[in-house]
DNA sequence: ACGAAAATGGGTAGCCCGTTCCACTTGGTA
DNA sequence: TACCAAGTGGAACGGGCTACCCATTTTCGT
């Protein structure tokens, strides 16, 4: 699904030239413990929960990383790279179709096993440029994806590439519901919305079971208070 | 819509029984304010914000509302009961099938009214009794819903009272990521999915436009920090 | 091995949040 | 009208997060 790199590439990109040894081994546990954090809780973990993970003074995390958006970019370079390389695989699909079926899929798949990732591809940080020029790369290959896709008569011509915008925040909405309780809801969010994109004549893969009740009502009383942070991504609650 | 109450009922609910007149007055400004921020910034405001925005002192807000899930409960309550009519109107419908197009619809609009209320549908809090009950009348009502549409044989078999929640969930997750800059791009989720539930035979509304790319964009850049808060709905970011 | 530069982390200060306490004000009643 | 209890808001407290400073430790080239 990711041809490019282990899932946890032990070296993290290139390891940031000019470093002092110990310097690059603290940069490297303060990357591993915001990838874990971020992972599972969202971005808007705080600044101060991250150093305190990696063991690591909140100094030495602010000298490394001055901004947020700046761990961030270093945190989910390499997944942008296999976000990347999907849509690369996708075109190289000879069957236009499941090109795109299989891209939409492994994206969403992508945003359910990373919360933080989810997160990313909904809201882009400005200051992220690193990224935004794979998500360019990416946009680009997929707006091609489509027009196969449409042109081998299986997807619907009223489709646009907005849509996948749309469904990656829907998607993040279902994972940020569900993360907890019942993980692979969704699945079957992402199936039936691939219903609404084929044309009549297109074959689907069978729609994915829904979560069993119960497990999906666990969900939803997961959260005993709404949580002050940010959960994952709004805005500023105070009215200033 | 809402047959039920005006929208923002100057008497709201029962004036709460053995309160003094002022305490009472206090009371009310209390929910006007929070009814306002939690429309604009979801749940997750502060208590103090709250307590600002109402000039009331923080005091007096802990006072007659121990607890958010408290708060939360009287504020919400009336959007709970138009929740509750919508799902006893869609079923008088004589049209099953445009019934449950329009009770979606009108659920996930209400959703994109009031972006706290789109929280308190796609997690329930545990305190929040008087707006479960509601919550499981109209449950029920559509349950009855699902079962005619599909008699008449517009609604697919396979589609469950679990896709309205999956539906809930996406829908929020498009209504926080979109609210401020493209707040209609929802309507667009919304008749896809409806897409996928109907049966070939079934008539559609037409397909709503995307948001402008540009909107879109924009919706995404919106946010320059991640914001600590929970934005909307997420989990402690501390690792506690 | 030694010393300068690099790197560290603890500490401080400022802000916001939520909770609690308490002296003062207000309302309704006798 | 006068009084007492209900009600109020400000202040203080504890906790978390961010940003910044600086004395101490570690690394690495010579």
């Amino acid at each position: 699904m990711t041809p490019t790199a282990e899932p946890d590439s032990p070296a993290d990109r290139q390891p940031e030239p000019g470093l002092r040894a110990d310097a690059e081994r603290n940069r490297e546990r303060i990357l591993t413990a915001a990838r874990r954090l971020y992972a599972s809780h969202g971005l808007g973990v705080s600044m101060a929960c991250v150093a305190r993970e990696a063991d690591v003074g909140k100094a030495t995390l602010s000298r490394r990383f001055a901004t947020r958006e700046e761990l961030i970019n270093a945190v989910f370079a390499d997944r942008m790279d296999a976000y990347a390389a999907a849509a690369a695989e996708a075109l190289a699909d000879p069957d236009p179709w499941r090109g795109f079926t299989g891209y939409i899929e492994a994206v969403c798949a992508m945003q359910a096993a990373d919360r933080g990732f989810a997160d990313v591809l909904t809201m882009t940080f400005p200051a992220a440029k690193a990224l935004e020029a794979r998500r360019a790369e990416a946009y680009n290959a997929f707006l091609e994806l489509i027009a196969r896709a449409q042109a081998s008569g299986h997807l619907r011509d009223d489709f646009t590439a907005e849509d996948l915008v749309i469904l990656l925040m829907a998607n993040a909405g279902v994972v940020a519901a569900t993360a907890d309780a019942a993980p692979d809801t969704w699945r079957r969010l992402v199936s039936q919305m691939l219903r609404a994109y084929a044309t009549p004549g297109a074959d689907l893969p069978p729609l994915e079971q829904p979560p069993a009740p119960t497990a999906l009502y666990r969900a939803m009383v997961r959260l005993t208070r709404p949580a002050p942070d940010t959960g994952g991504a709004a805005e500023r609650p105070d009215g200033r």
